[in-house]
RNA sequence: GGCCCUAUCGUCUAACGGUUAGGACAACGGGUUUUCAAUCCGUUAAUCGCAGUUCGAUUCUGCGUAGGGUCACCA
């Protein structure tokens, strides 16, 4: 394999959304590409005319270069049409086709059994009810796929066929091609199928497979996908799991894949976005944050404290909408009687507020920090018989929630005079 | 149904015939804490079944079982 130039291809067809299988195939013809310094091909199998949906080319080629799969070269099948022709008659010729109402057929000369080797899978066979005379070119003059993605991976030079495992029952019908082209044979790489969550079947996408498009509306990281999608049937050996794209390809390794369906799992995913996103440097953090908060509330005081509460950009919508955010830009409503920590009464609770009141006076404005804040609120705190007879009503005045980050950082981003006015309010 | 293929914790997986079968996610418990989050520590939990080969099988073989793929003028 080092001896030769790797070229690698990926072929859908453009019949809607690509999903998270489409993906990982992708993935996986990109990953032996790179890692070979060879090409990798993105090629539009449009030969079925009637399951075209318009617009999917772009569509497959956005999700690619969300993803960072960038391509070598591109080509569309519809366009190609004079090659099969060549192709076509050459068999014609050969005596390996022949006409059948109005579409051209291989003629299989020799029913026998097949073997062959895969990359993954290992040695296969077929017996010979798997050769039967099929299409190569349909009546309205485009070729089957069974035809045309052979003839351009031998005009591309394609060295390693990276697919689904649907193709493997085919696999014997594309040798006698080959065979009668006098060809050899590329090397094949079958990847296993990606299981739905729920159930075992395949994922597909009336299965409920998601446009991997919506994984970015969502707020995932494209390195996130790759890493997870890459792990989902491969394993380079060792502990570690959470890679970058580079570093994926440095151990990506075709004898690593695995042979059976994986399940997805949404939890698995949102952990290693959360991994991703702690790699980001802070500027970034804070600019994907901002894009999902309306232009009012793009405090980058705020940042640190939503980061930590979600796992993927699109959560901060949800932290929004559920209002976790609100006491950060209103004034909050705050019962007296949430005020009072445990078996703490209200005279406590009130005199509480007011020593907090008069420690936070002491602090410049300019040195109201959360760090400064807290050794304040602490030292009086400490003294209590418990630090919540103080720090529970400090932590309610400013933001009125029973859940909320704690106060010392509150105060910190509303500053020392909201601070001190929504505590002088609270007794 | 025929043909082909697969089979380790609930899930993703590791273990060139010899390991107390390892890690991660999830779940559960605990520490830290004023609540939430974050973080740290820990606990449960697996070799599909039955034979065979072998001193020894997760690993090799056969059968069963379960699951997947495919049997188009779709890809």
């Amino acid at each position: 394999m080092s001896d030769i130039k790797v070229v690698t291809r990926f072929a859908p067809s453009p019949t809607g959304f690509m999903h998270v299988g489409g993906v990982r195939t992708a993935l996986y013809a990109w990953l032996l590409a790179r890692k070979n310094q060879g090409t990798f091909i993105l090629r539009i199998e449009d030969t079925d005319k009637e399951r075209e949906v318009e617009g999917s080319i772009e569509h497959i080629k956005e999700s690619l270069k969300w993803l960072g799969l960038n391509w070598d070269d591109f080509c569309i099948q519809s366009e190609r049409l004079d090659i099969y022709k060549k192709y076509a008659d050459r068999l014609l010729e050969k005596g390996f086709a022949y006409s059948d109402g109005g579409a051209l057929r291989f003629k299989i000369i020799e029913k026998k059994r097949t073997q062959w080797h895969d990359l993954v899978w290992g040695d296969l066979s077929a017996g010979e009810e798997a050769l039967e005379d099929f299409i190569l070119i349909k009546s309205d003059g485009y070729p089957t796929y069974n035809f045309a993605h052979i003839v351009d991976d031998i005009e591309m030079g394609v060295t390693h066929v990276v697919r689904g495992q649907e193709f493997i029952s085919s696999t014997p019908k594309f040798l006698s091609v080959y065979e009668a082209l006098g060809i050899t044979p590329p090397f094949f790489v079958t990847t296993p199928p990606i299981l739905g969550e729920k159930g075992t079947k395949k994922l597909s996408k009336r299965d409920g497979a998601k446009d991997i498009l919506d994984y970015k509306k969502e707020g995932y990281l494209p390195e996130t996908m790759i890493n997870y999608l890459a792990f989902l049937g491969f394993n380079p050996g060792g502990e570690r799991e959470v890679y970058t794209p580079e570093e994926l390809i440095k151990v990506f390794d075709l004898s690593k894949i695995q042979r059976s369906g994986a399940k997805w799992s949404d939890d698995k995913l949102n952990w290693m976005n959360k991994e991703h996103m702690k790699l980001l440097p802070l500027k970034e953090i804070e600019k994907n944050i901002f894009e999902f908060l309306s232009e009012d509330m793009r405090n980058p005081k705020l940042v640190p404290i939503i980061f930590e509460r979600i796992s993927k950009w699109g959560e901060v919508k949800d932290m929004v909408e559920r209002g976790e955010l609100d006491f950060f830009f209103n004034l909050p409503s705050v019962p007296k009687e949430k005020l009072v920590y445990k078996n703490s009464t209200p005279e406590k609770t009130t005199s509480n507020l007011k020593l907090a009141v008069q420690a936070l006076q002491n602090i410049d404005e300019d040195n109201f920090t959360a760090e400064n804040v807290k050794s304040a609120l602490m030292l009086i705190a400490e003294t209590l018989p418990k630090r919540g007879e103080l720090l529970h009503p400090v932590r309610y005045a400013l933001s009125g929630l029973d859940n909320s980050p704690d106060p010392f950082i509150i105060a910190y981003i509303l500053g020392k005079n909201e601070t001190l006015s929504r505590l002088q309010k609270a007794f």
